[in-house]
DNA sequence: TAATAAAAATACTGATTAGTAACTTTATGA
DNA sequence: TCATAAAGTTACTAATCAGTATTTTTATTA
């Protein structure tokens, strides 16, 4: 695993070692097909309702292959997540430079809430998963985790100083309630409606997140 | 079931119907006590790893017992939301006249909040669990949903005309919002972080749905 | 107090599912 | 071409859990 995460998948990389020749390119290929799937499935139903069988079955591999590539059902879901943080922060870092922390925080929210429409975002569902707990035991998920709450939380505080975040909140308030609109169950609510584009839905979420819903008071 | 929902549970209830004698006032007594433990459960762990073992386990009753009570796994979560649910009629029909609705839809997601943190609130977690969908086949729910969605629905709509909710969003988006915000895993976060208190987080929670994080312009 | 009916407990069934042991195929390199 | 090692497959195990058939207890009424 020579790093290579950036965008979303399926990365041959002739580049670099010349040594990763077919068999480890393949293998390295079907484990990210693996995670694709996986981190459908997550989405779809969450981490108790997705099976082994499931996952194996869409790959279309034995579910003793899948054991091949990882060890458990929980690792599984780790490599998951953390792939799809790594997705993240790579998206934060590539961020155009003239954006203010502001607007980079609202480009990622908007980033998430894409992915998550699409049906790809492996979130578990709340915090009351037999995973969610479990999770903070892969050191890799929580260091990427660790990773990009740094990047968010620095844009925080420039948000602050520079007087477009409100400073009464603290910090903590702001990470988590950007994390949790990420993945807001109102999305899919909305989109279940049939009413409203992804795009509506994701301009209707980043603004109730930033602006919220009561009208702003009239400047006399 | 003769009613007799209001707060949370153990309504005697001596006055009306003196029939229910001893026998069919333990049964109703016994429900209420299942429900209540399924609420907590439910809040705890979630439909998917909630047991039947387990609620009965914690009740103090046989598994088989249970199954008196209610036909199924199913129908006792459907049970436990719906009775949530008109507990939040009750709490809402029982709001004062005086207070504008905003104030009445903000008194409805403090009182939300507040039994969240008290880890007793049925929420599914999320979308993705395998009763959500079955629970729009039970009547009962669906009706009670309907009768608070019409309430809140009111509230909504004349906090607009008055000019304390952007008119430019949708209802919709306001009420899910609303209901989103109910079982906000944000509380969860800020409750186990442990620097808040229940109140302080309550307080912010309302806060950043209704206003929003962004700071409001200040006025020239 | 005896008869009876409801409710509770014991002890099962059958289905599902994470994980594995043993065997087979396939690509690589000598 | 043949030996080998990795990756794949089939066919299992063991555990968990919703739901139930049967028996036992408890409470009410005659």
């Amino acid at each position: 695993m020579t790093q290579a995460v950036a965008t979303t998948t399926k990365t041959l990389d002739k580049t670099a070692d010349k040594k990763l020749s077919f068999k480890e390119q393949q293998h390295k290929f079907r484990e990210d097909a693996i995670l694709d799937t996986v981190n459908r499935l997550l989405a779809q139903k969450g981490y108790d309702l997705m099976t082994m069988d499931e996952v194996a079955a869409e790959v279309g591999i034995a579910k003793a292959s899948l054991y091949k590539h990882f060890e458990s059902k929980e690792t599984l879901a780790a490599a998951s997540m953390t792939r799809f943080i790594e997705d993240a922060i790579a998206m934060a870092r590539g961020l155009p430079e003239h954006l203010s922390p502001l607007e980079k925080l609202k480009s990622v929210v908007r980033w998430a809430v894409r992915i998550h429409l699409s049906g790809t975002m492996p979130s578990l569902p709340s915090t009351r998963s037999s995973i969610q707990q479990a999770l903070l035991a892969h050191q890799a998920y929580v260091q990427r985790l660790e990773e990009l709450t740094e990047i968010l939380g620095e844009w925080i505080g420039q948000s602050q100083e520079a007087g477009d975040l409100s400073p009464a909140l603290p910090g903590e308030v702001v990470l988590y309630t950007i994390y949790a609109r990420s993945c807001d169950p109102v999305a899919d609510f909305l989109k279940g409606g049939g009413a409203f584009s992804d795009n509506d839905i994701i301009e209707l979420v980043v603004h109730t997140c930033f602006e919220g819903m009561a009208k702003a008071p009239s400047c006399p």
